[in-house]
DNA sequence: CTTGACCTTCCAGCAAGAGGAAGGTTCACA
DNA sequence: TGTGAACCTTCCTCTTGCTGGAAGGTCAAG
């Protein structure tokens, strides 16, 4: 199957597909015209890594999740261990962003956002001087 | 006032502050050896930096808020404008990690996370086929 | 006079691709 | 048989926001 097809059947760009080969995550075949030839376990690959991509794993840690999913005698527990990982990571940036969102909203409410120029974003941002 | 000292007073590294300068986001003076000659404009424009990047404001944003910052007849509803923007930025970020979260958890709540080589958490991101 | 802490410029690289140029291949249709 | 569209190929540059390092200039202390 060439690219293109690839791309459809995985759920992820030509482009991307190519640059997950230029890294080494796949090596798929080729054809006697030089075309990528894409089996049924590159699909697989390439849907594992659409998948665990879209759920904020880095490239590096698919690379890691491949090697399990292809060691027979892996332990689910290892498995377990990096979505844990995962999961602390993505609770840390939630909690960021909402410290966030929580300070922005603040200093929007405190703004009249009228065509009057002194604004308390903006004082904020300057750390309380006044504007130059 | 050298760059180790700006750095100090603003809270950016040294590397950061000359991009900042490269990217056209301030013009310290030159001292006559050539050492970069920070002022406490400087400072103020520094700490701008530092806040608002820190609030999530790409470089781009921190451009316009400088200018309007500096626009002493800018309206303060140009300036909530681009808070509430950002705001609903920050929220479709956090509605997307806490669908990651919500989705790891749950892989990592069905998996037994023992010594066995069976894992949920594999077997959906290969989309429900059978291990390699 | 040397040592060490500064400072300078420039060059390379990170994630994770996106965009595009220049060219080869294949397939359908006239 | 030709031709045009829709594929495919490689290679190169760009993105965002810095960070690190090399090679070298400057300055203050001992």
């Amino acid at each position: 199957m060439n690219i293109g097809e690839a791309a459809t059947q995985s759920g992820l760009p030509a482009k991307t597909i190519r640059y997950y080969e230029d890294i080494g995550l796949l090596r798929p075949m080729r054809a006697a015209n030089g075309y990528r030839d894409y089996g049924v376990a590159d699909i697989h690959r390439l849907r594992f890594l659409q998948r665990a991509r879209s759920l904020g794993f880095t490239i590096e840690e698919c690379r890691s999740l491949l090697s399990l999913y292809e060691d027979e005698h892996r332990a689910s527990a290892d498995v377990k261990a990096v979505a844990l990982e995962k999961i602390g990571e993505v609770e840390r940036k939630i909690a960021e962003l909402q410290a966030m969102k929580a300070t922005l909203t603040k200093l929007a409410e405190d703004c009249h956002g009228d065509d009057r120029p002194d604004c308390p974003i903006l004082e904020d941002l300057a750390g309380g001087s006044t504007p130059g």
